[in-house]
DNA sequence: CGGCATCCGTGACGATACTG
DNA sequence: CAGTATCGTCACGGATGCCG
């Protein structure tokens, strides 16, 4: 038994010691920074945007992220108030973490750092991870202009890298505005490669013009599509 | 001599080891978290949007920050591109840091992180640290609607909490949006308090009802003035 | 005095192994 | 599947020293 008996850690408080290090300043990007400025938790939320994932999905899609770093982050942001973790019903038993209202909140904040960093995209390493729905974020924003035609509206998109949907215009506050895989129910379909998109959401050209000189396909039948088409 | 001779690290470059923690992922978020996510970097982006700084100003700025760590991440900056070193001329045997035009464009992020930390700001906790121009992005963002009017003015502000000075209305990009301490030239001149500053930020009320209702003191002669007063 | 470099103790991180 | 346990390494924070 090498095993070392290790000492109580004298009352040691059955919730986590919660010290965790603050900037103790009165700023507000300081308080934003204490709360969602930690390693991976900017991540997190980036993939919680897209609906309630399990605990397993969460890992496949943060390479690189440990377990138990992953563990401690979401317990974390359920005890600052980001995230709400549910219990899925019987019959599969399994549970989903999901962004409140607070954390949806940071879909601003993705966005601009996003923006800022759209640069830095144009180098591809091939040690870098790639999921299809990372790109929602940069089409979101060459669809901005679509609020009026299909409010609510479903996209779905069909990258080289897999398959995502967004929401296009304006939608209840909290409500996940893209999501991994087809949507089970789209309003319109399009297929793009990943260049486009980037290109799209740097500004480079617009969707009109992307769909005027055939390098996005839409399909599909509805108000929406054909808004897409005719942009 | 109990010192333990430590290893050489079999050829350690002369240069930093460079190889600092990348998320590797191609999505812009994670490129953006790879040059800015590491602690304390975006609150020395807060520090640099106010102009020019030297190493002793930022160290006393941003208290809790070690020397060493402040030292290393403006290493960092300077090779990420986000800020340049200037030597300032003989009399002043000193060298300011000062952000590049892409340092500067992080002032969005930090924007949107400012809002949406702002609801953190209710409590304030007495061991948090103050400096007035904290205020300065709440502040613009209240002012956001005085671009025509005053067109690149500059208003001093003064709080309990000491004094700062913005900068209304677009500007030439890469220049300073606000700056601590008064302007050389002012083209008005306000006074309030934090808490109102905060209140504006989160726009629950709007600087034409504050004025109004004398809870902003507004001074100074020029146009800018004028519109401030009359808004 | 400004601008770091060095040393040290603590805690956060990353990888792997293991468990209910 | 969903984490916890353990461990080595590194980053951070504080103090101090050096050097122009």
């Amino acid at each position: 038994m090498s095993r070392l008996r290790r000492m109580p850690r004298q009352q040691q408080p059955a919730t986590r010691p919660v010290r965790r290090r603050s900037y103790d300043q009165f700023c507000a990007g300081a308080r934003a920074l204490d709360a969602v400025g930690d390693r991976w938790t900017l991540l997190i939320v980036r993939e919680l945007l897209a609906g309630p994932r399990r605990y397993t999905d969460l890992h496949a899609d943060l390479p690189g992220v440990s377990t138990d770093v992953l563990a401690s982050r979401l317990k974390d942001m359920e005890q600052g108030g980001l995230v709400t973790r549910r219990r899925l019903p019987p019959p599969a038993a399994a549970s989903v973490y999901e962004l409140t209202g607070r954390g949806h909140g940071l879909l601003p904040v993705l966005a601009a750092l996003a923006e800022w960093g759209a640069p830095a995209l144009v180098e591809r390493r091939p040690t870098d991870a790639v999921r299809a729905h990372w790109f929602a974020l940069p089409l979101l924003r060459a669809l901005e202009g679509f609020g009026g035609a299909g409010d609510g509206g479903v996209v779905d998109v069909r990258l080289d890298e897999g398959e995502f949907h967004v929401r296009t215009g304006r939608q209840a506050p909290g409500e996940p505005v893209y999501g991994d895989g087809p949507a089970v129910r789209a309003d319109a379909r399009i297929a793009l490669d990943a260049e486009l998109c980037l290109a799209l959401g740097r500004g480079e050209l617009t969707f009109a013009e992307a769909v005027k000189d055939g390098r996005i396909e839409v399909s599909g039948e509805g108000p929406l599509a054909v808004a897409l088409r005719g942009a």
